[in-house]
DNA sequence: GCCGTTTTCGGCCCGACTGTTTTCAGTCG
C-alpha cells in the first residue's frame, strides 16, 4: 500500500473509532473528509512541509495538518494508536454488516464482548441480540441477513456489468410501463469504475404502482425495503437495486440528490443553506416561508445556487464545488471528440477479428484512426508475434492504407513487454517500422518500487517508445496495481513528450480516476486505448471516455482528440 | 475537527424506512 492509501485508510479509521467511541458527528464527518482530500490530492499533500500550506486544503485545518505532518515524520498518528488501544481495531470489520452501524457495533461490544463477525453471528442465532436495548428479534433476524449477505455479496460490480444490468432492469419497467421516465442515478451514472449497488430513478404520477412492479420483477429474489417512495431489492445474483420514484415536478431535484456523491451533495447543500435555502429531493426551497423556487431539471437547481452544472462524473468533492460556484468548470473530453483507439489485438494474437473487420468496426464508430497492436513475442501465452510474423503485419496494414478505401487510417504498432532491465522484446529494426510502439509490464509484479519504476522509466526513454500500456497493471477485483513511482513516471513522460495510456478494458481502467487528475497537474498527454480484443471491444470507449472526465482530463491532452496526421507526426517525432 | 461579506463561537445536509418506540434512535445513502 503507498503512502497516500495509508494515510487516507489511517483518517478512515480515525473517523470509524471515533464513531464507536462516541464522538460528535462533527468530528467523524471531519476525518471522513479528510480522508478523502488526502485520496484527492495525495502525492500534493504529502509534499507539503508546513500547517499552513496543508491548511489551503478546504477540510484540513490545524489538528489534521499537525496529524499529516506527524505521519509523514513517524509513520503513523499517535491519537490513532491511542484510539486503538481503547477500542479493539477488529470492531471495524462488524462496521462492514449491513443493518449494524457504529452504535449497535459498540453495543455488542460492551455488553456481549462481542468482536468479529463470527461472533456476532453466534450471538445473533442464540437471540442473545434481541435481549440488548433497542434490539429486539427483528433486528436481530436483519443483522443476521446483513452477514449473509456480506458473506455472499460478491463485493462491487465492475461499472460495464453494473451498466447491463442497469439498461435490462429499464428494459424490464418499459415493458410493463410503457414510455416510463426512468434513469441510473448513484455511482453509477458518477461512472465510477465499480459499482456497489445500482440506483434508478423513476418520474410517475403512481409510485405505488411502479413499487409493486418493480418489487415484483423476475430477477427479483429479496425485497428489502418497499415504500412508496424508496425501494430496495436484491436480484437472484444477489446484487442490490435501489429505486426511488418521484412526481415529474420533482424530477431534477432527486436526480441531483440521488446522483451523489454524498460528500458533493453535503457541499452543495451547506451552500444553500448559507443562502436561506433548503435542498432536498424535492426542490429547492427558500427556507422563509417554505417557497419552491426549483427542482424540475438539475440545471434550475444548480443555477438557483449561483452554480454551473457539473457533468456528473465531477460530482465527487475534488473541488467541482468551488469550480461550478465559479463557473470555471474544466472542459472535459466528450466521446464525439475521439477520433481513433490505440490499443486493439487481432486474431495474430489473442484476438479473435482480421485487421479489415476491425477497421470496419471502428469506421461504423465514425473513426479515423485505429492502432493495431497485437503482443510481441516474448508473450507466448498470447501467442505474440515473432519477427517475421509482425513484420508481415506491418506490410498487410501498409497495403490496407494503401487501397484508399476507408476514412480509417490503420497504425502499425505493437503492445511490446519491459523486461527485467526496461528492455524491449523487438530489436531496432523492427521497432523502427512500427508507427505505435505500446511498452507494457506483464510480468514481474512482485518487484521492488525500486525496480519496477526503474524498468518504466528505462522503456519510457527509448526512443521507439510513446505510450506506456496500462501503467499500473491493476486488475479490478482481481490483482492489485504492482509498486511503482507513477509521479516520478508522469513527471518523466511530461517532459518527454509522452503519453501515459488510459486502457479503457473494464477490468482495468488504468490510469484510474485519481491517477488522472495527477497527470493532468502535470500536464501529462493520455492516449485512451480499449485493449480490444474484438470489434465489439471498442465500445469500451466510452468507460475510457468517462475514466478521463472523472479525472478532469481536458481533451488538449488526450491523444485520441488529434486528427491522424497530427497523431502520426507526434508518433514519429524524434525517432528517425 | 472545520469554518466564517451574517459569526473566532456556535453552528455543522437531509430525508426514507424500520423496529422498538410510549416519542424516537439507528442505519443508510
Amino acid at each position: 500500500m503507498d503512502k497516500v492509501e495509508e494515510l487516507s485508510r489511517a483518517f478512515e479509521q480515525l473517523a470509524e473509532l471515533s464513531e464507536i467511541k462516541g464522538e460528535v458527528r462533527f468530528k467523524v464527518n471531519a476525518y471522513h473528509r479528510a480522508a478523502e482530500v488526502v485520496r484527492t490530492y495525495g502525492e500534493e499533500i504529502l509534499e507539503k512541509d508546513d500547517v499552513d500550506e496543508l491548511r489551503r486544503y478546504p477540510g484540513i485545518g490545524e489538528g489534521i495538518a499537525k496529524k499529516i505532518l506527524e505521519f509523514k515524520r513517524t509513520g503513523t498518528i499517535s491519537k490513532l494508536e491511542q484510539l486503538k488501544e481503547e477500542i479493539p481495531v477488529e470492531l471495524l470489520t462488524l462496521l462492514q454488516v449491513p443493518n449494524l452501524g457504529p452504535k449497535r457495533a459498540k453495543l455488542v461490544y460492551e455488553e456481549l464482548g462481542v468482536r468479529t463477525i463470527e461472533e456476532l453471528q453466534e450471538a445473533a442465532e442464540s437471540h442473545r441480540l434481541a435481549s440488548l436495548r433497542g434490539l429486539g428479534p427483528k433486528a436481530e433476524q436483519n443483522i443476521l441477513e446483513g452477514i449473509r449477505q456480506l458473506q455472499q455479496g460478491s463485493g462491487r460490480l465492475l461499472l460495464s456489468t453494473a451498466s447491463r444490468l442497469a439498461e435490462e432492469i429499464v428494459g424490464l419497467m418499459r415493458e410493463r410501463i410503457p414510455g416510463l421516465v426512468i434513469s441510473p442515478a448513484g455511482s453509477l451514472r458518477r461512472m465510477k469504475e465499480t459499482i456497489g449497488d445500482i440506483d434508478l430513478l423513476v418520474s410517475s404520477e403512481e409510485p405505488g404502482r411502479v413499487m409493486e412492479i418493480f418489487c415484483d420483477l423476475p430477477l427479483v429474489s429479496k425485497v428489502l425495503l418497499h415504500g412508496d417512495k424508496k425501494s430496495s431489492v436484491l436480484t437472484d445474483e444477489g446484487l442490490h437495486v435501489d429505486m426511488r420514484v418521484v412526481r415529474p415536478e420533482q424530477y431534477g431535484a432527486a436526480l441531483q440528490y440521488f446522483t451523489g456523491s454524498q460528500s458533493h451533495n453535503i457541499r452543495v447543500r451547506e451552500i444553500a443553506k448559507k443562502k436561506g435555502l433548503k435542498i432536498n429531493e424535492y426542490g429547492v426551497f427558500v427556507v422563509e416561508g417554505d417557497r419552491r423556487i426549483a427542482g424540475e431539471t438539475e440545471e434550475e437547481v444548480y443555477r438557483v445556487l449561483g452554480m454551473a452544472w457539473p457533468p456528473p462524473e465531477l460530482r465527487e468533492n475534488r473541488g467541482e464545488v468551488e469550480a461550478a460556484l465559479r463557473g470555471r468548470l474544466p472542459r472535459l473530453l466528450e466521446e464525439g471528440q475521439v477520433r481513433g483507439d490505440f490499443h486493439v489485438h487481432t486474431r495474430a494474437s489473442d484476438g479473435i477479428n482480421t485487421l479489415e473487420e476491425l477497421r470496419e468496426a471502428a469506421e461504423a464508430r465514425g473513426y479515423r484512426f485505429l492502432a493495431i497492436t497485437d503482443h510481441a513475442a516474448s508473450l507466448k501465452v498470447a501467442g505474440g508475434l515473432d519477427r517475421d510474423r509482425i513484420l508481415r503485419q506491418v506490410e498487410e496494414i501498409r497495403a490496407l492504407n494503401a487501397r484508399g478505401d476507408s476514412p480509417v487510417i490503420l497504425l502499425a504498432g505493437a503492445e511490446v513487454n519491459v523486461g527485467n532491465e526496461g528492455e524491449l522484446d523487438y530489436d531496432e529494426e523492427v521497432l523502427s517500422q512500427l508507427d505505435v510502439v505500446i511498452a507494457s509490464v506483464h510480468s514481474g509484479f512482485k518487484q521492488s518500487r525500486e525496480q519496477i519504476t526503474r524498468r518504466i522509466l528505462t522503456a519510457l526513454r527509448h526512443p521507439h517508445v510513446k505510450i506506456i500500456g496500462h501503467p499500473t497493471g491493476r486488475l479490478l477485483g482481481q490483482r492489485p496495481p504492482y509498486e511503482v513511482d507513477l509521479r516520478a513516471v508522469m513527471k518523466e513522460a511530461a517532459e518527454l513528450g509522452k503519453a501515459l495510456e488510459l486502457n479503457a478494458f473494464p477490468d482495468r481502467l488504468d490510469l484510474n480516476d485519481e491517477a488522472l487528475l495527477e497527470a493532468r497537474e502535470l500536464g501529462v498527454m493520455i492516449a485512451i486505448g480499449t485493449d480490444a480484443h474484438r470489434a465489439e471491444h471498442l465500445s469500451f470507449m466510452r468507460f475510457g471516455v468517462a475514466t478521463a472526465r472523472r479525472g478532469w482530463v481536458p481533451p488538449d491532452l488526450v491523444v485520441n482528440a488529434r486528427e491522424p496526421e497530427e497523431v502520426l507526426r507526434w508518433l514519429w517525432d524524434g525517432r528517425r
